[in-house]
DNA sequence: AGAATTGATTTCATATAATGAAACTTGTTA
DNA sequence: TAACAAGTTTCATTATATGAAATCAATTCT
């Protein structure tokens, strides 16, 4: 037995076991496409022999993985469906976002959070925090209420006007700093801009020299499940980070299944 | 080396390649749990040994098909997302719908159809055609205008009132029996207790003597995708058959990704 | 604190199970 | 009708996945 040529395929991933990292590139190879593909094809694109190919490809039949229409042609089959679903509500967001966390952290040289909703507040479930003497930070596990932070007001957005009245008879609005938003009618409308250009800033309205750049995180079903925002010392804060973390939350979003 | 005692493991698939077979009991395992779970539990739930399950996820988890929590615990991971929304695209109603349209036949004892919208009209993609000598028959590709038959006609609800309104007008609404709605007000009342009951009737509207009952078939976006009915003689029509294709439909649906 | 237990990982010799070549089928082209 | 092309099956060969046992890490118990 002749083993293929190691350096033609360096691109691929490659694990322990040798059938199942064949198995995944020919999945690949499927996905990649976005129509039905020959064994041939399906073959040379996973630099495959044919035969060991189509064993595979028997096998993954076999599963559900791949389906093959009457012209011998294959697609990724029902289970991605079926256990896609299933995912959904088990992916670990705080694992996924690290590594976009740790991007952003490294761009901008300021503190990111993960945050998620929980009744009134959000609550901080992960962090990136820079090697700098002076940084805002966050413990993992503490909250704030929804109208004093960045995210907040988004996820405020996202319950509506009336969601928004209610959330502000419930909490009275209570005064942080100065800037706090502390009105039913200025709260709403602050709330709406925010939403409309896609992210929300939070300046000095729960802390003053904190201010902070936040944007919402989406599930596959287009729901809002946590929130991604950089804090920072006010005179180190750049409106720029706005574009960054617009563009990351995108992807994040993306690898949690949102389509949008 | 000792195979595993093969029959306490009948009711798990078997292909050609073992390791293949394992990787899918491991990712079942995981689907069917409704929460992250640990190597022992994996590897006894698969019975599989320890070290062999512990190689196979690591395998998988370079593929991010599973990944692996802080303490050790494993889920589906993100590739099961990205590649499933290929998918969404690409499988095919028909390979799908074809058993369900076989026990529909066996159920009801005449023909059944799958449909689709293509323009004004509904074009036929797959049937299943009972063994009697008076049947209703459909040629694959033959095509019926909107407004004489019952899926035809929950294809002009998802189009609401102004896409009704707008196909009355380019149609003119032919007459093709005594029973054929010719009035845009009358068809489109019509069209609506057809989708607020969940299922629509053709009764002698597009040929005398012929009857269907229909429903529709939606994908992972919600959208209406094809049309699923039973056709037969007035006399032979029974109306109990509407539960059984609602049924049918619903099935049909979540096999093609829809979530509701 | 130290011992003992449990579970996750790594190592390794072994033989199973995946492999690729070649033969065989089937359907299409010249 | 023959030559071809693509898919499928067979089969001898050995590379590859395997399970036992050893190691490591983290708890729990005494």
């Amino acid at each position: 037995m002749k083993l293929v040529n190691v350096s033609a395929m360096t691109h691929k991933t490659r694990s322990a076991i040798q059938v199942l990292d064949r198995a995944v590139w020919l999945l690949e190879a499927m996905a990649a496409a976005d129509r039905p593909l020959s064994l041939k094809v399906l073959a040379a694109d996973s630099a495959l022999h044919p035969s060991t190919a189509y064993r595979i490809l028997s096998a993954l039949q076999c599963h559900d993985l791949v389906s093959r229409d009457e012209e011998a042609h294959y697609r990724l089959g029902p289970s991605w469906q079926r256990l896609g679903r299933q995912v959904h509500s088990q992916v670990d967001i705080r694992a996924v976002a690290k590594p976009i966390m740790n991007v952003l952290r490294d761009q901008t040289g300021e503190t990111v959070n993960l945050t998620a909703r929980e009744g009134d507040q959000v609550v901080y479930i992960e962090r990136a925090i820079p090697n700098r003497m002076m940084r805002v930070e966050q413990v993992i596990g503490s909250r704030a209420p929804l109208h004093v932070t960045a995210v907040g007001k988004l996820m405020l957005a996202e319950s509506g006007a009336e969601g928004c009245r209610a959330y502000a008879r419930r909490s009275g609005l209570p005064r942080y700093t100065s800037n706090t938003l502390t009105t039913q009618k200025g709260l709403w409308a602050e709330v709406q801009r925010c939403a409309a250009q896609g992210y929300a800033r939070d300046d000095e309205e729960a802390e003053l020299g904190v201010c902070c750049i936040g944007v919402l995180i989406r599930d596959a079903g287009g729901e809002a499940v946590a929130g991604l925002s950089v804090s920072a010392p006010r005179e180190r804060l750049r409106a720029e980070w706005a574009a960054l973390l617009q563009e990351a939350g995108r992807r994040l979003s993306q690898q949690i299944g949102y389509a949008g």
